[in-house]
RNA sequence: GGACCUGUGGUGCAGCUCGGAGUGCACGCCGGCCUGUCAAGCCGGAGGUCGCGGGUUCAAAUCCCGUCAGGUCCGCCA
């Protein structure tokens, strides 16, 4: 029995895409969507579901066969019996579609599988949504009877894709050096950050695990217990709210390496993504080119900048350093140019003015550009027109014409405020307008590194840890911890693509002075630190390497590659955003003898 | 914790502004016809707590209040 690989997409390597099907055994001696040309005049079985039946009266009807590489049109003698989604092994003959009759939609659209003899392993109720209907079918509806909806095309490429990812991820990590280390799912509680699945100990009366929101704490610890290079895809369950890219439990590919610095984990990393991307679309990444956060936030207002569309922030703050208006008297001015925006109606002006508000910005002020008319100062010109062009100076208008670049029918739009503000607001109103379907344009990776060790002050002026309270601070600004903390550099990076954080890592802290000069600066004492982090504190007293490391969320990867908008279409029992699993009902109630045991009483709200 | 959108036979929608009999469309389902279809076609049929509760009204899918579920976002995610 000769097997035939599915032939490699035109243009694409023969690694890309899932790999080839073992050879068929058990009840099978072909796969649906690979019956070929070159199994005309052979006798097969296939085995599948039916997906179509189309009859023609009494001795005529053809059935659609489907298993998970695809459908084969089966020739029948009668198909009354037959209802979709029926378990039916048939047996045949596989010939040539007569003259005329081929279809080119189909990838075995060019043969057929005559003198069916069907046999019906099982039958079905019809579904409660027909799948490959044209429309979406609502998707509580595919959640409730999720394993129906795996069958579809979409979902089947979606979760395979998922796994050629894997598997190219452990390929590099292995090929790395790196060593696969399981961490436990039952950890202790660390209080600070997300919040925590909680798991009462049974043996321990009032005592928790709680289930890990990322393994950081036990892949330091592997480092200190010479693990040298350490992976895991790993799950991690964070209780927070969720969104299109965040669900309680999550995949990252987590690893850390010791003796290293930034630039080697960002090859490591770099690295697998490559080998991921490459594996599932064909393409290898050709670049990962860096990115200072502080440019990030200047030019997109963002850490994760789209780069897959320019519309840049400008900063016009010294066009504008003498102006008389007092709305554009801020410590920065920035702009975005939307090309061609100068059509649009007052009231998608008035209602971008209403989100720049409702993103924390004073206001939005758009001005179009348009011929300047006379009198106005630039006759003849390119001028600016705006309800706020009467308080701007014509070289202020001028300036801020030459310095956006704007031409003839453009819209400029200006935000003036604190400069984070400024740029975080117009970042996002830059996205608002611009950003390309997620499915669209070329994967653009980007590394941000640089970040602040401290993001903004608490209520008591304290700086806030940024990442974690192990990101070693950049070395060239030791002395800054005294004089401008906020100013402190880390070493921590984050990967970037195409506007989704795919995830975060740093150099740690492997020495007890710096460790304590960060604490102090977060206002942790002595006490509290030995409470929280007792036991990583312990076993850094005993040799700690340097060590860094990174993890990335592959959920979202995957969503990427498959050009999918929400990370529950690349998962195969995904929960609802209020956290239900529709199909199973959880969470659900313990029985009582569960509650005895685990001595838990419920309170009246 | 908050904002917005959605909820109508099994599925997807229209109907809702301006209240008047569960009205309509497509798919699916059931039965019949049909020998080259491929979202097969033609004919016939069944199928409804208009998410749920309350209110206004002579009368509510439609207006009002509440609530539940799903989605997107803000907060949150060190």
């Amino acid at each position: 029995m000769n097997t035939v690989a599915p032939p490699a997409p035109a243009g694409l390597p023969a690694t890309a895409g899932p790999p080839a099907p073992p050879a068929p055994a058990g009840l099978r001696t072909r796969y649906c969507g690979l019956v070929g040309i070159e199994d005309v005049g052979k006798q097969v079985h296939v085995c599948g579901w039916v997906a179509r039946r189309r009859e023609h009266g009494e001795h005529l009807a053809f059935l659609d066969v489907r298993d998970h590489t695809g459908v084969v049109q089966c020739v029948v003698d009668g198909a009354s019996a037959l209802r979709p989604e029926y378990v039916v092994r048939v047996t045949g003959t596989v010939r040539r579609r007569p003259e005329g009759t081929a279809n080119d939609q189909l990838a075995t659209g060019d043969v057929e599988i005559g003198d069916c003899v069907v046999e019906t392993l099982n039958e079905s109720e019809p579904p409660p949504f027909v799948l490959g209907s044209p429309g979406q079918v609502d998707e509580a509806v595919r959640l409730r009877y999720r394993y129906i909806d795996l069958r579809t095309e979409r979902m089947q490429a979606n979760l395979r894709l998922r796994a050629v990812v894997n598997a190219a991820i452990r390929r590099s990590m292995d090929r790395q050096g790196f060593l696969e280390l399981e961490t436990p799912l039952l950890w202790t509680p660390t209080p600070e950050g997300a919040r925590e699945f909680a798991v009462p100990s049974r043996h321990q009366r009032g005592a928790f695990y709680v289930l890990p929101q990322s393994p950081q704490i036990a892949k330091q610890l592997a480092m200190v217990g010479g693990i040298d290079r350490y992976y895991q895809i790993a799950r991690c369950m964070r209780d927070e709210d969720l969104r299109a890219d965040r669900q309680f439990e999550f995949t990252q590919l987590d690893l850390e390496a010791s003796f290293v610095g930034e630039r080697d984990v960002r090859a490591f990393v770099s690295d697998a993504v490559a080998e991921a991307t490459e594996s599932a679309t064909g393409e290898r990444p050709s670049e990962f080119p860096e990115m200072t956060w502080s440019e990030a936030i200047d030019r997109y207002g963002s850490d994760n900048p789209d780069l897959r569309f320019a519309m840049e922030l400008v900063d016009v703050t010294a066009v504008l350093a003498a102006t008389q208006f007092t709305a554009f008297r801020a410590p920065a001015v920035k702009a975005i140019v939307l090309p061609g925006g100068a059509e649009l109606g007052r009231a998608r002006l008035d209602a971008l003015v209403e989100r720049a508000r409702g993103l924390g910005a004073k206001g939005l002020v758009w001005m179009r550009a348009v011929q300047g008319e006379a009198g106005s100062g630039a006759e003849g010109a390119l001028d600016l027109a705006s309800p706020v062009a009467k308080f701007l100076a014509a070289d202020e208008r001028a300036g801020i014409a030459a310095r956006t670049g704007a031409r003839l029918g453009d819209l400029v739009l200006l935000v003036a405020d604190a400069h984070r503000t400024a740029c975080e607001v117009l970042g996002q109103i830059r996205l608002d307008l611009g950003r390309p379907p997620v499915d669209e344009g070329p994967r653009r990776f980007v590394w941000i590194v640089d970040f602040p060790l401290f993001d903004g002050t608490d209520d008591d002026g304290r700086p806030q840890a940024a990442h974690h309270p192990f990101t070693m601070p950049h070395p060239d600004d030791l002395e800054l911890f005294a004089t401008d903390p906020l100013a402190v550099r880390a070493q921590s990076y984050d990967l970037v693509l195409n506007g989704w954080e795919l995830g975060s890592g740093s150099i740690r802290i492997h020495r007890a002075d710096i460790q304590r000069k960060v604490f102090a600066a977060l206002g942790i004492d002595e006490h509290e630190a030995q409470a929280r982090f007792g036991f990583l504190l312990g076993a850094f007293r005993y040799g700690a390497p340097p060590h860094g490391g990174f993890a990335f969320g592959i959920d979202r990867l995957v969503a990427l590659l498959a050009g999918e908008e929400n990370i529950r279409e690349v998962i195969a029992f995904p929960k609802t955003q209020s956290g239900s699993d529709l199909m199973t009902g959880a969470p659900g109630e313990l029985s009582a003898r569960q509650l005895r045991e685990l001595g838990i009483r419920f309170l009246e709200p």
